[in-house]
DNA sequence: CGACTTGTTCAAAAATAATCGAACAAGATT
DNA sequence: AATCTTGTTCGATTATTTTTGAACAAGTCG
């Protein structure tokens, strides 16, 4: 049945391809397409595990955190492929996390030279970084924050009951909305410092 | 009482009870053997649905977004039981979503004359909302950051390749670590002025 | 064209998180 | 003490999210 995961690893990095010493390998034939990963460095490890650490505070997945931290610990820019095999994903994964990290901002095309494969780098600017956790995840619910908001004022309207206390609520609720969508843009210019 | 409900709702509030009468089966012989739970009214229920959302937008269980949304549209302190049978959870949801939204500072017991119940209201001060989400959520990992870095600088130095590139990293890391623990408190400090 | 590369899609499996609910504890009440 | 009330605990169940993997486009190259 279900096995108790045992690998309650305090350390935040799944197991991840490493160095095998053992050289004493076969070697068959020609090695099909399994190319030997290359292992992580140490500053890679390390890297990755901040990184899935910091996306778990904002509860997106392992996965993101993994592609993030080994482009972010990269100095050049790396492929797909090397993505799927250096952090042992699926290319499911590691397509449908990029396209998300994509979407917020967080990793960039760019194109290598004479090369047809994708090649990705992260992007290291705060500015860029926070706007587009914001601008994706925070903004569209603070936008319709305001159609919520006078929703809850027309239903009041029709209860006749407790309406000064609900007046306040109301007026509470816009207050807290005037001041979210008043301290986001500066905390972005703020980030733009960095 | 009155109100007739509205169901408006494209449904981010999930089903709760409502007064019974409009569905199919005019069988009112099998009620439910513990009190009728008195229906939420209109106000109340759109509260729910839109603390729900806020809720989620921070990765928080729809349960705790439904309890601080009722004690956040119910005048007078609740009791722990009308949370359980006007919102329809357990009484275990109930119980696990109080102890976090007390431990986050969301909601606060409150001792009712005559009553050994416990009764609750929602904290409507943004600087204990906030506060307390940011203490319990976020400052924990950005304690943890320093010694992270801390660990990456380490690491780097037994890796002598790519040095500066990894130097360049983790002094940016730092900095990032340096403008969350300095805007944090500045975050802070605005909420507490509304 | 046909064989290969490269990456996407999406149903299904696996993992994780949320919720339930029965058993239990701690007081009150009789 | 026995019972009732009120709430907590925690294993079991259910729901949701994440990941996988195999099929499939869309190109590329000879």
């Amino acid at each position: 049945m279900s096995k108790k995961p045992l690998h309650s690893d305090p350390p935040l990095v799944k197991p991840l391809p490493v160095a095998k010493g053992g050289s004493v390998a076969p070697a068959p034939f020609r090695v099909r397409s399994k190319a030997p990963a290359q292992p992580l460095t140490p500053f890679q490890r390390e890297s990755i595990d901040l990184f899935v650490g910091a996306f778990s505070v904002l509860s997106l997945p392992r996965s993101l955190g993994e592609i993030y931290g080994l482009l972010y610990s990269s100095e050049e820019p790396l492929a797909f492929d090397d993505l799927v095999t250096r952090l042992d994903l699926s290319k499911g994964s590691v397509s449908e996390g990029l396209r998300l990290l994509r979407s917020l901002g967080a990793v960039n095309l760019v194109p290598i030279e004479g090369s047809r494969k994708d090649h990705f780098t992260a992007e290291t600017s705060l500015r860029r970084l926070a706007g587009g956790y914001l601008r994706d995840r925070i903004e569209p619910y603070l936008r319709g924050g305001e159609s919520r908001i006078e929703l809850l004022r027309k239903v009041s309207a029709t209860d006749s009951e407790r309406n000064d206390f609900q007046q306040k609520r109301i007026n509470q609720l816009l207050s807290w909305h005037r001041f979210f969508a008043r301290v986001l843009p500066v905390f972005k210019a703020l980030a733009g410092k960095i």
